[in-house]
DNA sequence: TTGACATATTCTTATATGGGAATATATTTG
DNA sequence: CAAATATATTCCCATATAAGAATATGTCAA
């Protein structure tokens, strides 16, 4: 089996990096033309209708024509999957104290230091 | 380009289903052997061993040898980008009837407003 | 109609996957 | 050492990108 769809679902959508892009534009929730995410993200305009056309699939953002142009609006409820799914593991780094944190912060120490030798094994 | 490695990042990581499930496995915060995830998982072994690979390429767990087993254990602020990104978006659905209230009320009171001078929306 | 503008779609191509099967690499134990 | 156990790695392959270039489609305006 290969990976995946990128329209498989949310998660696998907001994967690409130019797609969150997309979406932080999106994010004040009104609505824009194609054009005006081209520009400000200074991306080809087939990129941007490419990466909507995702989007859209998946329902994260919806569309409506209107004049020549075709109005993209962040529909982020959409989103709440993913939220769902992370705000599981919150706790291990809002709690301020407690030796979870601590440990995931020796932890993320060690890595630190083991990438300078490589990925490779001991 | 082809699509971003699945160790690019988190969020390429998490977007396999599958991967979410060894995640969940170590939800708890313990330290788990391969087998242990396979078993619950009823997974394939080489499976588990790949998936938590490209877990561990992006920090997501970390790995520990004891005897003749590796033991994983979640490193669960590794997925705090996620929900930083994802938080963004709560308000969306968070005080969604308040929300929608809210800015139907400002919408009105913006109308009110604007009713001399013929102003146009955003 | 003829342009001009806005957007989508179709190719191509290099690249990476995830699963299954088989195998390799430890590590412990007898 | 040999066998058993635990885990990782390699190979194969069908599939799906994402970007760029070129083109098609759609819509307004004179």
């Amino acid at each position: 089996m290969a990976r995946a769809a990128t329209t498989a679902d949310v998660f696998n959508a907001i994967a690409e990096p130019r797609r969150r892009e997309v979406i932080a534009v999106l994010a004040d929730g009104k609505e824009y033309a194609v054009n005006e995410v081209v520009v400000r993200l200074r991306m080809p305009q087939p990129t941007v209708s490419k990466h909507l056309s995702v989007l859209r699939k998946v329902g994260v953002v919806s569309m409506v024509k209107r004049g020549q142009h075709r109005m993209y609006r962040l529909n982020a409820a959409e989103l709440k999957p993913v939220h769902d799914w992370v705000k599981t593991f919150e706790r291990y780094w809002t709690h301020q104290l407690g030796q979870i944190k601590e440990r995931a912060e020796r932890k993320a120490l060690e890595r630190m230091i083991s990438i300078d030798n490589g990925t490779k094994e001991d």
